[in-house]
DNA sequence: CCGATACTGAAGTACATACTTCCCTATCAG
DNA sequence: CTGATAGGGAAGTATGTACTTCAGTATCGG
């Protein structure tokens, strides 16, 4: 058990990197970074309808990027820092595979030359 | 100059997540995690056309993920570790916002609680 | 030279995704 | 109560994306 690619219990990293690569979700992510909004809070400056923004949020909510909790008639929507942790932790265990790859091809280049 | 998200030269995030979002081409990446490959060693085992996996390899030379250099009739294809820098520092860039935001919270809660 | 190998290019298809509009419900302010 | 505000649900559209197949074009082995 060498990579632990699997952990940090359900997220798939899948569904991160998607929810990520949508410049309308990076936005809304920016925006929430400066601390909780409303559905509509978040729409205003985004040029785009209310349900889109919803659409967005469902799919933040559901890569564990984001929650919301419904007071009276208004969802407050907030960042979840740890769902970004399985993003990190997956380019981490593939970055030390390749630094291990590019040390022993230093390891081979300076041994077994010609 | 506090945000440095805009850095890393060209490589736009949303592109290396885009890429990232899909199986198949992190499937490759592992794959070239372990070393170069040719476009049909890669395809092999994935159960895929050729094609397909030249058009993957295409995405993840657009994002800076691969590059490929092709020698005789064979194309060799090798994973670009800088290609995920930007990616690591959008995350820690965002991360030490939220993270300042809550210590700011921590604050609020404790002198100006309701 | 000749057939197999290793790709490349163009085009087509099926499904996903980012939006929209329209309408309906709950809540707050007066 | 009445109207405005905040959002939810369903459905439609339009573009994108992941594939495929069907041709080619080089290149290597014999």
């Amino acid at each position: 058990m060498q990579t632990a690619i699997a952990k940090q219990g359900r997220g798939d990293v899948g569904r991160v990197f998607q929810a990520l690569g949508d410049p309308t979700r990076r936005a809304i992510l920016d925006r929430l970074s400066e601390g909780p909004r409303s559905v509509s809070g978040l729409a205003g400056p985004l040029d785009i309808t209310l349900t889109a923004v919803a659409q967005h949020l469902a799919v933040l909510q559901a890569a564990g990027l984001a929650t919301t909790e419904k007071v009276g008639r208004v969802r407050t929507c907030r960042i979840e820092p740890a769902g970004f942790n399985a993003v990190e932790q997956w380019i981490a265990d593939h970055r030390s595979l390749w630094t291990r790859r590019l040390d022993r091809l230093g390891e081979l280049l300076a041994e077994d030359d010609t």
